[in-house]
DNA sequence: CACGATTGATACGGAAGCGGAATCAATGCC
DNA sequence: GGCATTGATTCCGCTTCCGTATCAATCGTG
C-alpha cells in the first residue's frame, strides 16, 4: 500500500523489457513476487500500468508517463545518495573562510588553489575579518577555519602553522642603508616606524615592535595602519621604515627596497579552526595546508627575488 | 538495507522537527521505530546524518544536503503520482487527432476549445490528413480520433456524429439565380459543377453528385478541387456552381452568394476512433464532442448569418 | 547535591509482508 | 491437437517491522 522505491525499481525494470519473466531475473527475484509487487503498485496507484495478455505485456499510456517519472525519480535519488556521501565525506559542501588581510597576502592564494583543486565540487567562501574578530567569528560558527597570524589562542580553538618566514626591512629607495645587502636590526632604531595599531591586529603590532625591543631599542612610532600593504607604500613615499614578513617583497614598487636582516625574528601564518567545527570539508582543507607547509621553505625563496641571501624557515 | 521510501519520509519529518518524539507522533508511529528507521537509513547510506546528544539533536551537514534532496524526491514522487493518475483519467496527455481540411471548417475549433477548457492539462496534436487516409491512419495507431464526413467505415472503427447541416448553392454573385431567396436543386441542372475529386475525398464527392441525381440530373462538372474553400473561390470567380455544407457560408466573399435549396440534403460530420483505442483522453474528448453535438442546431444559425431561413438540423 | 523529567537507544514478542516453489489458466506455435 | 510460453494464484517459511516496556544519559530545579 504505501509506494514503496522497490516497487519502482521493479516496474522501471518491467516497462524496459516488457516481460515479467525476464525483468525478475534482471532484478534477481522470481516472477511471482514481481506479479505481486507490480498489482500492488498498480493498486496503490489506482492506476493500471500495464495491459497485460497471457502473451504480451505493453504500457498503457499511464504507464508510459509513470515510466519517465519513475526513472527520474530513481535518478535523483542515486544523485542524492552520492551527493550526500561525497559531503560527509567532505568532497562537496561551502568551507567558509575567515582571512585577515594581513596574513593572507602569501598562504590564502595557494591553499585556495590546491584545496580547489583537490576537492573541485567543495566550494570556498573567503570572508575577510578584522583580526580581533577572527576568534568569535570561528567560535560562533560563523566562519569554519581562519587565516592569520596567531596571537592569544582562547579555549576550544586548534591552531595549525602553515607557514614560517623571517621578517625584513623594508626602507625608502633613497635612504642611507638602501644600498648595503644586509642590515642589523639595531641600525634601525633612529628611525621613525610605520606599524600596525596594537588594538585592531595586536600580533602584527607585536611582531614589529618586539622585534625592535629583542634587539634592544624601543622604535620611534611615527606612523600606524593597518594593512601591511599601506605600510610598504608609505615606506616608498619616504614617511620611515618597518619590519614586515619576507613575503612581502612581492610588492615591486620602485620606491620601496626589501633588506634582509642578520639574525632576523621568525614569524608565522597558520590555519586556526574550533576544536567542535564538524564541516566536514575542514580536515581537506587542514590537510592541504599540511601540504604547503612541508612545500613552503623553498617557495619561500622563489617568491622573494629581491631579497639577496637566503634564510630557511624550517619548520 | 534497501533503502526505504518510508525511511525518507522518516527522515525528513525529523530533519523537519529535530525531535525524535515529536517526529514519531507526527508519522503516527512510536519512537523506537523511527529511531531504528533512521539508522537504518544512516547505515544503508554510510553517512551520519544527525548529530544527537541526550538531549539535542542536530543535522550534520551531510543531513543537510540529504534533507534538500529527500524533500524534492519526496514532492516529485508525489507530483509523479499525481500526474499518473489524471493521465490514466485522461485529464492530461496528447490526443492526436487527424481531421480533413474539408470537415473541419465548422466543427474543428469549437470541438478543441471545449475539450481545451474542460482538460486544460491535456495536449491535443491537430495533424491533417486525407480523407481516404483517415481509416488507416487511425487502425495503425498514428492518430486517435478523426473528424470528417462519414465514409465506408471498415470494421473496428467507432463513429459518432456531431454535426449535421444542409447543403446550400453557391453561386457567382452575378449569376441569374443570385437574387432568389431560395432555389430548387434541379435549377442548377444545366451549370457548370465545381466539385471534389472522387479519389481522395469520396464522401464530399458523393455529396455533391448525389444530391444531383437524387434531383433528377447529371451535374456538369467543369473543375474538381480538393478543397472547399477554393470550390467557394471559384465560384466567386465566376467559374461555375457548387453545393456546399451550410457551415462554408461563414466565408464571406463578396464575389460568391450562398442560398437555401429547398427540400436539401442533409450532410453529416462525426468523429471516427479506432475501438481498440486505449488513449484515456479519447473518452473525453467523445464527451465534448457529444456536448457539441446537443448545442449544434442553434449554432448552426448562428454561424450561418447570410442564409435566409432556417433549416434545422435535428439529430 | 539529589531527585524527577525528558530524550533517544535497546530488548522482546506478536504480526504483517515478502520471496520462492509449485501450480493454474490462457494463448500461440508447430 | 499437443506442447511450450507467459502471467496469475496459492501456500509456506522466513525476514522484517511495529509497539510495549525498559534503560542510560542528561538537564533542570529546589
Amino acid at each position: 500500500m504505501p509506494l514503496d522505491f522497490r516497487q519502482l525499481r521493479y516496474f522501471v525494470v518491467l516497462a524496459d523489457t516488457l516481460h515479467f519473466g525476464r525483468a525478475a531475473a534482471l532484478l534477481h527475484i522470481s516472477q511471482p513476487p514481481l506479479s505481486r509487487q507490480i498489482a500492488a503498485l498498480e493498486e496503490a496507484l489506482g492506476v493500471v500500468l500495464f495491459q497485460r495478455t497471457s502473451r504480451q505485456v505493453e504500457l498503457t499510456a499511464a504507464g508510459r508517463h509513470f515510466h519517465e517519472q519513475a526513472a527520474r525519480i530513481l535518478a535523483a535519488l542515486d544523485a542524492a545518495v552520492r551527493s550526500t556521501q561525497a559531503t560527509a565525506r567532505g568532497e562537496r559542501g561551502v568551507l567558509r573562510v575567515g582571512f585577515t588581510m594581513s596574513a593572507a597576502w602569501s598562504v590564502l592564494p595557494r591553499l585556495v588553489k590546491r584545496f580547489g583543486d583537490a576537492y573541485p565540487d567543495a566550494d570556498i567562501q573567503l570572508n575577510e575579518v578584522l583580526p580581533r574578530e577572527l576568534n568569535e567569528s570561528l567560535l560562533s560558527g560563523q566562519a569554519d577555519v581562519g587565516i592569520a597570524f596567531p596571537w592569544q589562542r582562547p579555549a576550544g580553538l586548534e591552531y595549525l602553522r602553515v607557514y614560517l618566514e623571517p621578517l625584513c626591512a623594508v626602507l625608502p629607495a633613497g635612504h642611507r642603508l638602501a644600498a648595503r645587502p644586509e642590515i642589523a636590526v639595531d641600525e634601525l632604531a633612529g628611525e621613525p616606524f610605520i606599524t600596525f595599531p596594537a588594538s585592531t591586529a595586536p600580533a602584527l603590532h607585536e611582531m614589529v615592535i618586539g622585534c625592535c625591543r629583542e634587539h634592544g631599542f624601543e622604535p620611534h612610532v611615527r606612523l600606524e595602519t593597518h594593512l601591511q600593504q599601506t605600510i610598504v607604500n608609505l615606506v616608498s613615499e619616504g614617511l620611515g621604515v618597518s619590519l614586515v614578513p619576507q613575503s612581502m617583497s612581492r610588492m615591486q614598487l620602485p620606491g620601496a627596497v626589501f633588506l634582509p636582516v642578520s639574525a632576523p625574528r621568525m614569524v608565522e601564518q597558520g590555519l586556526i579552526w574550533a576544536a567542535g567545527n564538524a564541516n566536514p570539508c575542514l580536515p581537506g582543507f587542514l590537510e592541504c595546508a599540511r601540504g604547503i607547509a612541508a612545500l613552503t621553505p623553498p617557495t619561500v625563496m622563489a617568491d622573494a627575488p629581491q631579497v639577496a641571501g637566503g634564510v630557511d624557515g624550517d619548520m
